[in-house]
DNA sequence: GTGAAAGCGCTAACAC
DNA sequence: GTGTTAGCGCTTTCAC
């Protein structure tokens, strides 16, 4: 014989005594009221408000096997960049009905792999995936499991050489014509020694391969880089640039993976009086509002954060709801802003 | 009949038969191993792996009662100052075997009470509030829902003369007083004609009225200030920081609720070319990693964000596992970081 | 140490 | 429109 029940829990069959009908009716009125009889459903509605039933959508998920819930991991949601992707990721499920479960992978594989074994054991109805998806085990393990996936904030792997390698569905854009373009920019506004500043991590060495491979169209071989160990935080900036500097003899432009960490650099110029643009050139990248408040206000490669969650939300919400997603790869691209920094 | 279960899923009788055992030495395997003979366990372990069988916690929580999953709501998760307490937060829970499922309020009211319901619908073990709980209605569900609660980020309605008030439990601190001691800080520097920068928002008014209340023990009445309608970004700052020099000739300190908002100050001095401190003195609230990256270093009230999440995490783990979650209302103070802005 | 039986609270089929 | 029946996949007594 099972434990009892919690105390005070009331269930559906203790509705349906109250109001006088059956289980399933209390059910449908609940779920489906337009197929229940006005008079009934305003008696069994009357019963759910008196005794303050709220309906277990524990045992709704194990009957229809249907969690409504979605399970997202990112590196962590610390960082304003993916903070903003969760934000508007968990907005647009919540208007669908949805629940958003969080994972964070601290940018570790094996934390991610866990989060999303947990995560199935669950039965989430759909994951968003940050970072990763490149284990072949944890493809395996996704495309075992069914469940729609949509991978976000890069589109490698989702290349057009290689459609084997997207997964489900992808939203995001390429972080390496996201670099190049940014070498691009400045090499047209006349920079010639660059470096670059920024974490040790996917995206953050696509950009710097991006950048590397612009600067070297343009006949400039060497850019140096450090990169740090994630989390990266804005403070590291300052020692960053003088290694930079240090390595780099006649720097004249810096990108900053992104553009709190050239806020820094920003403020750790006008510390040792080093102008900007006009001795070094900061370039920060994702257009958060911080860069436009900055002095001076920061070139940097606009990414639509928000965007990109609405897009992943609505992507996974068509598909479940049995709709076409459209596109299972978006590129919602990026875009050079030019300011004053550069 | 109800529907076939989903293709190719396995179930723990699947692994019991591929066992040779039964379902109940299958669920002991897994979950009190060492009530089940070596040998036993052995033989079930490599038929689950043979299987890729991952247990359906959904059926786990609808026998047992107990979700395994924490629910957290906060104004929105893309302000650094809440994406930090959520990410100890979910990481603390995820060391405890806890998933946290993520609602934003966006400073509603109404979005609270909805999220709550629903979360409640799912049989969180769990709830950690931050923003709100103020509303009777609300209060008064979650006590008869009996489900442990954190409120967090706020000790109002936790204030030693109203014990009625603290729900059930909760980590943070005075605001007021935050608000207070800032104000302290400023006269002690030789500060006398105050302005504020915030967000229309509750914990931001508190900060306010403490504020106002430090300046006026020191004889300075009139602090002006004019609320942003949340969410606020950034570069609102250098227009806020305008009107505030409007309203009040010879402004010469300005305390902004957050260290970005105050980073934008700082940026608009430097555009303007108002020498900070001398001109004006500037200090933030939190001691985000960017107030020691400013230049000049931003003057500022210390939060443990961090300390927060992982304080509220645990009492709820402790709570849930039974344990004594030690006192039920932990003020974790603030400290007044005194740097170069002010 | 292992198994059989009885639910957890709900929804999906199928009658009536 | 409404009710009856049979599960969803697991955990928990209680025997053996």
């Amino acid at each position: 014989m099972p434990r009892s029940a919690a105390p005070g829990r009331v269930r559906m069959s203790d509705v349906a005594r109250a109001a006088g009908v059956s289980l399933v009716t209390v059910s449908r009125a609940i779920n489906t009221p337009d197929k229940v009889a006005a008079e009934t459903l305003a008696v069994v509605r009357a019963a759910v408000a008196r005794l303050g039933y709220v309906p277990n959508l524990t045992a709704g998920s194990l009957a229809t096997s249907r969690s409504r819930i979605v399970a997202a991991i990112v590196p962590t949601v610390s960082n304003q960049v993916f903070s903003e992707t969760v934000e508007a990721l968990t907005r647009t499920l919540a208007e669908g009905g949805y629940q958003l479960l969080l994972g964070q992978s601290a940018y570790r594989g094996a934390d991610e792999e866990a989060l999303v074994e947990a995560f199935l054991g669950r039965r989430v109805d759909g994951l968003v995936l940050t970072g990763c998806g490149q284990g072949a085990a944890l493809r395996a393990r996704l495309r075992r499991a069914g469940v729609p996936v949509v991978q976000t904030w890069d589109l490698r792997g989702a290349a057009e050489g290689a459609p084997a390698a997207v997964l489900d569905m992808a939203v995001g854009f390429s972080n390496v014509a996201a670099g190049r373009a940014a070498a691009a920019h400045l090499v047209q506004r006349g920079h010639r020694a660059f470096g670059f500043i920024g974490a040790d991590e996917e995206r953050s060495r696509q950009r710097l391969e991006g950048f590397r491979a612009g600067a070297a169209a343009a006949g400039l071989p060497d850019v140096p880089a450090d990169l740090m160990r994630p989390p990266v935080q804005v403070d590291q900036a300052a020692l960053q640039l003088a290694q930079l500097m240090a390595r780099r003899a006649g720097l004249d432009a810096v990108l900053c993976s992104n553009d709190l960490l050239a806020a820094g650099v920003l403020f750790e110029c006008h510390r040792r009086g080093i102008a900007v643009p006009g001795k070094l050139a900061v370039m920060g990248f994702g257009d958060l509002p911080i860069a436009r408040a900055a002095a001076p206000q920061l070139s940097t490669v606009r990414v639509r954060r928000t965007e990109m969650g609405e897009r992943a939300g609505q992507m996974l919400l068509a598909r479940l709801a049995g709709h076409d997603p459209g596109a299972r790869r978006v590129d919602i691209g990026f875009e050079v802003v030019a300011r004053q920094s550069t």
